[in-house]
RNA sequence: GCGGGCGUGGUGGAACUGGUAGACGCGCGGCACUCAAAAUGCCGUUCCGAGAGGAGUGUCGGUUCGAUUCCGACCGCCCGCACCA
């Protein structure tokens, strides 16, 4: 008798709730660092508190949510926390905008986030909760940020920085894109300030050295850090200048120093200053270069331009005379701000010198007999010397290091590596942000806040109303009693970049101890995070920054890991159609393009027409969601309609994770009826049953393999693929002993996916306890293989016939069936056969 | 310009280390159930062809008994970086 129970359709709004209070209550998914267990630590990029979740937030952490419950199932001690990067700009337009206090709109926000990532029915360890602004949060930072710059970690001093003039502060090159910042999207400007820095150039060889050991990131993440750190080695050297001073230059090609034909300097170095004292023209040349453009397009198309100074450099092997340029393509914080230009074996100075005249020699040939082969373009590849006096005859990298040797010899410069990566600016003229713990005293100098005033909170009676350092303008905050000298001081008032907050938080997830950051000995138990999910946006500037943050505490000896993150995941967009029309409503001959969200348009096989006029929109791209384009679902809306688990079950759906995701309401339809199938496939438990079906136990063990190993490699839309077959096989199936086997089986295997429906049934079905605390099926391993199978027959490699044999048939055996088919003779038509491939259980192949 | 990735039905995508291309989902078509609809179930669905059969994984070529998979050239799309000396 099958369960009358599951007559009913499986009601999600009703079971959702239930079975989300019955895992709190029962404290399911707290973590236990005292556990036996081996330990598993997932973890999903914590979420900025705009307000809402956005689907992608429902799609990243569906993804982690599937991973941490399947862990568990299969014995892991699972932490899998939840908290908030709550610290930064938004919440100080808001407070400018509506008069808000960034603190109760970032509360109010985390409360509603956290409303909806309930519904969502997450394994979360809520009880590890925390936003990056609570004071016990921040004070630890701060702690932190103490014993880095007792490490020597951490420094100040004047410097050009990035100034975004929108938001009113500073910001690090790595959120600087294309000249704007990373955020507010306002042009950049450079000024001069007093800032904070943190020496991440001290660990740039081992950052770099370090992304050989991270197999588990994506090969695209580690290139983009790679060049974003930017190693380069070459030689650093002086040439003597005709007015009597000398000029420093860094080159990566040494080998090439035979074919320098001219020397160049940035529009702002020193040297190009002292030619414009007195000289219109070179400052007017000047001029033209700072205005110049920094965005992409614009550079590709600049073209190269130069200012001879007069001023001619001692080349240090030939003793010719070199002009020496003011160029607008060398740039002045890189290397020395000066170069030593070889048109022949370098793009840019080939155009340069074709421009302005200069020669273009060839000093590097593919081998010595094409030594005087024309150059039609700058040859950058590798060869050996030619026309190089005494470097004739040598490979680049051997040219490379004896010129590197004669130039120290001589005293005239040394070898040199040069890094892209710059320190890291971390001041921000900012409110809502962490305290820097510092204290400017007039005798003192620059004094730490003694760790036992920790934490330096930030005063809630702010005027956040105008531009400016709310807290620098603070009548009272800022004045304080030097703690050194006891003398009237001043507060730091900057802040700290948001980015310190996501450097440690996983830290502080695994341990959070009340008197410390977080516990050494703890942290070793759970780091590093087993898998990392999240968005490829930020392979830059969050990862290296978190995986400086671990490289600096283990340098003070605070935790015992190097890489925070074995293996990082970066899942693809949530993407949809767009609706639109064109309109010449406001009037002008231009058209205007109008957006429709999907609740506005009734959408067809061949079309999409408005609901309101019944009239025909258009379709556009399929792309990223988003309020501009209208295209966006609201999850709140989804789950009210479809429940949870129908929502999850789509984000894990047919597309790799990597990939975007096109969201569709036919899709989701589809989900919603997959839930209810599988409901009514529970229901078909037929606890009289009895007797063996073979043939689906296989399909059963089969997929609990394959789901297993697909979940472990993430690839959730073939595990969902399995999923579909098994219960196929289970309809099609009768009644049995085996079938209400498969049927308790399929009931595990999409639990993580669909937690509540699976516990929903769990419970009905009378199994103990909670699905949440069962175990992962086991495989039965002599069930995986097939005792028959189906063998290809080709000829000539084309498909002719199938054969359904015993698996292991021996070869001969094989063939003689295969040539006994009917098919099989028919396509031969008595050609002679030349050779018969055989390939047990798989092939017969026979050419003739 | 440099680096990386991708190109498979109407559509999202499967295909283990070269071995039956198109699993599974969506859509579409047909049928059943129903007074009717919804819901549900069953069947079909790469293209051409009535059929036997033929063609087919961006294009062209190569290696191989056999290529979506390996190699070369080209076309197209996406992403990242960039006057980094």
């Amino acid at each position: 008798m099958t369960d009358s129970r599951f007559d009913v359709r499986f009601d999600a709004g009703q079971a959702d709730s239930r079975w989300q209070a019955a895992w709190d209550e029962a404290r399911c998914f707290e973590a236990d660092s005292a556990s036996a267990k081996p330990k598993s630590f997932v973890l999903e990029m914590f979420p900025y508190p705009s307000g809402r979740i956005h689907i992608g937030h429902v799609r990243n952490y569906t993804m982690g949510d599937v991973l941490a419950r399947y862990k568990a199932m299969r014995g892991f001690e699972v932490l899998h926390p939840m908290g908030w990067d709550a610290f930064g700009m938004p919440a100080e337009n808001a407070a400018m905008e509506n008069g808000v206090h960034p603190a109760g709109w970032t509360h109010a926000n985390i409360a509603a986030m956290k409303k909806q990532l309930k519904q969502l029915g997450f394994a979360l360890d809520w009880s590890r909760e925390f936003a990056t602004c609570d004071p016990t949060y921040y004070g630890h930072e701060q702690a932190l940020f103490l014993d880095l710059y007792a490490g020597g970690l951490v420094y100040r001093r004047e410097s050009a920085v990035n100034w975004d003039p929108v938001d009113q502060t500073v910001l690090a090159n790595e959120q600087v894109v294309d000249g704007r910042g990373w955020r507010s999207g306002a042009l950049v400007e450079k000024r001069k300030l007093n800032q904070w820095f943190l020496k991440i150039t001290q660990f740039a060889q081992d950052l770099l050295d370090g992304l050989d050991t991270l197999q588990g990131w994506p090969e695209k993440v580690r290139v983009m850090q790679e060049n974003w750190i930017g190693k380069s080695t070459g030689l650093q050297f002086a040439f003597d200048l005709s007015n009597g001073e000398q000029l420093e230059v860094y080159t990566t090609r040494p080998d090439t120093v035979f074919g320098a034909s001219f020397v160049a300097v940035a529009a702002d170095h020193p040297l190009a200053a002292g030619v414009a004292v007195g000289n219109a023209e070179a400052q007017a040349f000047i001029a033209l270069c700072k205005q110049g453009g920094t965005t992409a397009a614009e550079l590709e198309t600049a073209e190269k331009l130069g200012f001879d100074t007069g001023v001619t450099a001692h080349h240090p092997f030939t003793g010719a005379a070199l002009p020496v340029y003011i160029a607008n393509f060398v740039l002045m914080d890189y290397g020395t701000g000066a170069i030593m230009a070889v048109p022949g074996h370098d793009q840019r100075d080939f155009d340069f010198a074709t421009k302005y005249g200069l020669p273009i020699m060839r000093v590097i040939a593919a081998s010595a007999d094409v030594a005087d082969a024309p150059l039609t373009e700058a040859e950058a590849g590798d060869g050996v010397c030619v026309h190089s006096s005494f470097l004739d005859g040598m490979a680049v990298a051997d040219a490379k290091a004896e010129v590197i040797r004669r130039v120290e010899a001589e005293g005239r410069g040394q070898g040199k590596t040069v890094w892209r990566l710059r320190d890291w600016g971390v001041s921000r003229q900012r409110y809502w942000g962490t305290p820097i713990p510092f204290i400017h005293c007039d005798a003192c100098g620059v004094v730490p806040v003694p760790k036992d005033q920790l934490p330096v909170v930030l005063p809630e009676d702010v005027d956040i109303s105008i531009p400016g350092s709310p807290l620098a303008r603070h009548p009272t905050w800022k004045h304080v009693a030097c703690p050194q000298c006891g003398a009237a001081a001043l507060r730091e008032t900057d802040t700290l970049d948001t980015f310190v907050n996501s450097s440690w938080y996983f830290l502080r997830f695994a341990s959070q101890p009340t008197d410390k950051p977080f516990d050494t000995a703890e942290v070793a138990q759970w780091l590093p995070v087993e898998q990392y999910i999240g968005g490829i946006e930020h392979a830059i500037l969050h990862l290296l920054y978190a995986r400086f943050w671990t490289r600096a505490l283990a340098h003070v000896g605070a935790v015992d890991v190097k890489e925070p993150f074995a293996s990082l995941f970066t899942q693809g967009m949530v993407t949809h159609e767009t609706y639109y029309r064109q309109t010449y409503d406001d009037g002008s001959d231009h058209p205007r393009v109008r957006y429709y969200s999907p609740d506005e348009v009734e959408r067809s096989a061949n079309g999409a027409t408005l609901k309101n006029d019944s009239k025909q929109v258009e379709v556009g791209k399929v792309i990223k969601m988003s309020k501009s384009k209208k295209n966006v679902v609201a999850p709140e809306d989804i789950i009210a309609d479809f429940g949870a688990d129908a929502v999850r079950w789509f984000m894990l759906s047919d597309s790799p994770p990597e990939r975007d995701l096109p969201w569709s309401e036919a899709g989701i339809e589809g989900c919603g009826r997959f839930v209810q199938r599988l409901w009514r496939l529970f229901g078909q438990f037929d606890a009289g049953a009895t007797g063996e079906d073979k043939a689906l136990d296989r399909k059963t063990h089969q997929a609990i393999a394959a789901v297993a190993s697909d979940i472990e490699a993430l690839s959730f839309n073939k595990a969902v693929a399995r999923l579909y077959e098994l219960a196929s096989a289970i309809d099609k199936a009768a009644p049995s002993a085996s079938r209400n086997e498969a049927i308790r089986s399929i009931l595990l295997l999409v639990s993580p996916m669909m937690p509540h429906l699976a516990e929903e049934a769990w419970h009905a079905l009378g199994q103990p306890g909670l699905i949440a605390n069962a175990a992962w099926p086991a495989v039965d391993p002599a069930l995986l293989v097939e005792d028959e199978v189906t063998v290809a027959v080709q000829v000539q490699g084309k498909l002719r016939d199938t054969l359904t044999v015993a698996k292991g048939l021996p070869k001969d055996q094989l063939e003689a069936l295969a040539l006994a088919s009917e098919k099989v003779q028919r396509s031969i038509d008595g050609a002679q056969i030349k050779k018969v491939i055989v390939v047990p259980d798989r092939l017969v192949n026979i050419v003739v």
